[in-house]
DNA sequence: ACAGAAGCTTA
DNA sequence: GTAAGCTTCTGTT
């Protein structure tokens, strides 16, 4: 957010029932649900979106956010309990439209906002002072009186039902008084509908009146005695308290700790499709025709949209009365304090001390196996199915017989309603005495189909929260069996967001551990390991239902506890932004695959098997004896012991060191036998890893290769793949590109890969500042021959290529966090010619070393870095005391957040990229991701109108949340297979 | 059967 | 000099 944006602040609820009472009653056609205010809502909303210029605003908002009171209890009724306290019932007719205008909000795809403890209202005053703060203009969408006070210069308010714009001039028209005395004014007046108790006698034009004669409250209350008339002087000394008490309740707080960032209330254009999809289900039919033709969608090719209507107990919303978490209001146990967490002292109902009881009572809450259920009747399954719903957040977690999602077969799954109470759902389960066909299914077990019927509901209802760990594992298994997980949190993604690079990992059990003080039942104890491991379909339906169940409510005490540490150390963006919404886009990425050649890779096997036996026999030869070629140990005894030959350098565990520097280095020297060990590991490298291992990789069903992507593996951000890894598919050797020819795309489709050019460089130009880099950039000249002509003075023009690659090297170099050692192994020099190399550098980029200089004493302050989108990366052994440790750890630090800006930057490239191919009408897959490329599959006809969506998604992925001083460039390329595509 | 070291592949 | 994962060998459990 900045000067010249414009937020618009949409009070929600205010509006839910100034339409419901000012519109004629709706009701939806096909089963009467009133649906009135839902109607109004929207075409107001349509209105403030598509024809601002036509409305008396006039102005087209960059940012915007619909906001909702969550319910009527706020820290208000601890200042004066009597605060609303006339408010009836809201009418039973409006009840169920408080979840369906939330639905509208989100189909509208803009923010939805509402927090526990606090009113709609002071959401607005925080987000206002915001905006206002980073020099933005706001308009509140409302006609609210109590708004009226945070009217100001850059804050307007706009009464969208009267098409009226209300700035300073209006409401000292109103109230005869400027906005900033609204809040004193108010405190006199008080008000009946708030029960706000105020002075009794004196209204709005007597108080406007006494405030212009004594200029505040403050000073009013302390001169009351000079009021001449008898009755007003009374009422005011006697109501002094009142007045007083009247001034808080109205006053609205500014500094509501919120999550959001206004950088993620930037406008994005309408979902036509998504928006349509509601509108139909809701039957308001103009209203389809105008988006239909507004967004160019066709409407008669869209299915209604599923929605959820809310019974009185589950809605949120004014006045629909106060929900307690049943966890905190049944825990029976004591809350024990968790490791440094405060002890709740405030009162019960502000958000924070909420949450605070709520993680005291996931870690106290006392562990009982025996206590989860196991259910077997559809009745049972549907009970609790509507318990999860009611408490609106769920622990779930899927069983299965295998690790890998795309195989795997559901065996059961397990869910968890608050801490301690949680059930498994048997489905699949096997008994170990079969007939000659297997084993047969275990008698009472709920059909599959009818089971995965009532989760769907609960699966698909975005108003329950379902909370899961590595959830990409049970996204991918759900969406095999059709099922969409709507509205999800990650446990193992909170953790690494919170802790990357700390002890112990993201893993269910470590954090079980660390968190909760309890360890888990282990998958051994109900599977065995090794040979003797078993299924889990094989598994007792007891015993997996203490494990399942386990599992179900260790997740959600697990985000009881670490959710509010996000609020807390503000990285909820980061987490909602650059970790959670990743999750299903890797979700369809693994599902897709990529098609390998298999008779590409077995061709290329024989012909490695062909060469590396040809110099098994001449290295034999050489040798003199047969020996395990493959051993170090060996092969040193052999080259150092037996051969003579100067031994280099020695391991850490004092064995000969035989790395291809080292017999690279004897080669040169020429000696024949080390040039044949060194191609001999290539050859080998690549059939035992690649040509033979990939094949096996292929899966039966799809006849596809699919990958596993971990999200929460590395310290930087960045993503990892596993079984198998295609993030080090060769391509430096031509042998080794070979390789990368069987990854292709399928007939009629192109294989695109694009990749960002120097993304780490550009990034270091960004955070370091450096003018020449950023210069270079903007200029799209040569930026290691840059480096090395203002390093040794040689013109770009005929540069000797010996010279730029040393250039090359510092340049990476640096990005690794230099070191003279390290430098002078990379490029053979030595290491007093690197440390003259590195000082040059220091010299013609000064920013270089204040760079690194800032970030290590940063990282020693604070025990972590972060990325230039507020990702940590945390290195607490930088204080070691041992010197080489404390080396690496500032290297590790200075990287960090080069590595890990790059990294967010693609990952949010990702995220968008999902969305705006189909958005653009091509089908276009996203299939792999190698840290700095994407690559695509494509179909042939649609090349060509790719490429640049790809390009200007990648190129823009930095922004809105960071402008980068430097520009980001795509390189695109299409081709039949990998290798000719990058 | 498992764990660590050494070595090699990628960005 | 940063960040990963996989294979082989080797010694321990």
């Amino acid at each position: 957010m900045k000067k010249g944006d414009h937020l618009f602040l949409v009070d929600g609820s205010g509006y839910i029932f100034r339409a419901y009472h000012a519109l004629p009653p709706l009701t939806r056609k096909s089963d009467n649900l009133p649906v009135g205010a839902v109607s109004g809502f929207c075409n107001m909303l349509w209105k403030l979106l598509r024809d601002a210029r036509n409305t008396d605003v006039g102005i087209v908002p960059t940012h915007f956010a619909v906001i909702f009171d969550y319910s009527s209890k706020t820290f208000r009724h601890d200042l004066y309990s009597d605060y609303k306290a006339n408010r009836s019932a809201p009418p039973e007719d409006l009840v169920p439209q408080f979840g369906l205008i939330r639905q509208a909000t989100r189909a509208f795809n803009l923010p939805c906002l509402e927090m526990e403890g606090f009113e709609a209202d002071d959401l607005i005053a925080t987000y206002a002072r915001l905006a206002c703060e980073a020099g933005g203009d706001t308009t509140i969408v409302s006609s609210d009186k109590d708004l009226m006070q945070l009217v100001g210069p850059s804050v307007t308010m706009y009464d969208p039902m009267k098409d009226r714009q209300i700035g300073i001039p209006e409401v000292i028209e109103k109230w005869g008084v400027p906005p900033e005395k609204m809040i004193d004014l108010q405190a006199l007046t008080g008000d009946s509908v708030d029960n706000v108790p105020g002075v009794p006698g004196i209204g709005p034009k007597t108080a406007a009146q006494l405030l212009e004669q004594f200029g505040d409250l403050d000073t009013l209350l302390a001169r009351a005695g000079e009021i001449k008339q008898e009755k007003r002087r009374q009422s005011i000394i006697d109501n002094t308290d009142n007045a007083r008490v009247s001034r808080e309740l109205v006053t609205l707080r500014t500094d509501v700790p919120v999550s959001e960032a206004l950088d993620e209330f930037v406008l994005e254009s309408p979902d036509g499709p998504k928006l349509i999809s509601f509108l139909k289900a809701m039957e308001f039919t103009s209203l389809t025709r105008r988006v239909a033709e507004a967004t160019g969608t066709e409407a008669a090719e869209i299915e209604p949209a599923e929605v959820v209507i809310q019974s009185k107990e589950e809605a949120h919303g004014p006045d629909v009365g106060a929900r307690v978490p049943s966890s905190a209001s049944t825990s029976e146990t004591a809350p024990a304090s968790p490791a440094g967490a405060e002890p709740a002292q405030q009162d019960q109902n502000t958000p924070s001390a909420l949450a605070e009881a709520l993680a005291q009572a996931a870690v106290a809450h006392k562990f009982d196996h025996e206590a989860y259920v196991c259910i077997r009747d559809l009745q049972t399954l549907a009970d609790w199915m509507a318990e999860a719903s009611a408490a609106g957040v769920v622990g779930f977690d899927t069983e299965t017989n295998s690790l890998d999602p795309m195989q795997a077969e559901l065996c059961g799954f397990s869910i968890a309603t608050r801490p301690g109470r949680a059930a498994y759902v048997p489905l699949n389960h096997k008994s170990g005495q079969g007939d000659l066909l297997g084993g047969g299914l275990v008698e009472n077990q709920i059909p599959i189909r009818d089971a995965l019927t009532l989760l769907r509901n609960l699966l698909e209802n975005p108003a329950v929260l379902k909370v899961g760990q590595n959830l990409k594992y049970d996204l991918v298994m759900m969406n095999r069996y059709g099922i969409d997980i709507a509205s999800y949190d990650d446990t193992m993604l909170i953790s690494y967001v919170l802790d990357a690079g700390l002890n112990g990992g993201h893993g269910m059990d470590s954090l079980s551990e660390r968190w909760i003080g309890h360890k888990t039942i282990s998958y051994k104890e109900v599977a065995g390991s090794g040979k003797t491991m078993i299924t889990f379909d094989m598994v007792d339906i007891d015993k997996a239902t203490r494990y399942a169940g386990e599992d179900a409510d260790v997740t959600l005490r697990l985000w009881h506890i670490l959710k509010p540490r996000l609020v807390a150390k503000k990285l909820v963006s980061v987490y909602e932004r650059l970790e959670r919404p990743l999750v299903p886009v890797l979700a369809q990425m693994e599902q897709r695959g990529i098609s390998v050649d298999r008779q590409i890779l077995s061709r290329l096997s024989g012909e490695l098997a062909q060469g590396a036996a040809g110099l098994e026999e001449e290295i034999y030869q050489l040798a003199g004896e047969k020996f395990t070629i493959g051993s170090p140990k060996q092969l040193g005894d052999i080259l150092f012991g037996k051969m003579g030959l100067p031994g280099g350098s020695k391991t850490k565990t004092g064995q000969w060191s035989t790395s291809a520097q080292v017999l690279e280095d004897l080669a040169a020297e020429g000696h024949p036998l080390p040039r044949k060990i060194v191609d001999w590991r290539q050859l080998t490298k690549l059939k035992s890893t690649y040509t033979d291992a990939l094949p096996g990789y292929i899966n039966p069903r799809t006849n596809r290769v699919h990958t596993s992507y971990a999200l929460a593996a590395t310290s930087t951000g960045r993503l990892s793949s596993s079984e198998p890894n295609l993030q080090n598919i060769p391509i430096r050797t031509s042998e080794g590109r070979r390789i990368r020819t069987a990854f292709i795309a399928d007939k009629g489709y192109k294989l695109v890969s694009a990749d960002y050019s120097q993304i780490e460089l550009r990034v270091l130009a960004h955070v370091a500042e450096i003018p020449q880099l950023r210069q270079a950039f903007e200029d799209g000249i040569d930026i290691h021959a840059m480096t090395a002509s203002e390093m040794f003075g040689v013109p770009v023009e005929g540069m000797p290529s010996e010279v730029r690659r040393r250039a090359k090297a510092i340049n990476f170099g640096i990005i690794y966090g230099i070191s003279a050692f390290g430098l002078a192994n990379q490029l053979s020099i030595p290491r007093e010619e690197a440390s003259d190399y590195i000082k040059r550098y220091f010299e013609r980029f000064p920013g270089i070393r204040d760079y690194m200089d800032s970030t290590k004493t940063f990282a020693r302050a604070n025990g972590y870095v972060e990325t230039i989108f507020g990702r940590r990366a945390h290195y607490p052994e930088i204080r070691s005391a041992n010197p080489q440790m404390r080396a690496f750890n500032e290297r590790a630090a200075i990287n960090a957040p080069i590595q890990g800006s790059a990294a967010d930057i693609i990952r949010r490239a990702m995220v968008r990229m999902e969305k705006a191919l189909p958005e653009a009408g091509l089908d276009a897959r996203m299939l792999l991701q190698v840290h700095d490329e994407l690559i695509f599959e494509v179909p042939d006809e649609e090349v060509e109108a790719t490429i640049p969506v790809i390009r200007s998604v990648m190129e823009g992925a930095a922004m809105p949340a960071v402008a980068l001083k430097v520009p980001l460039q795509v390189e695109a390329r299409a081709a039949d297979n990998w290798d000719e595509a990058h």
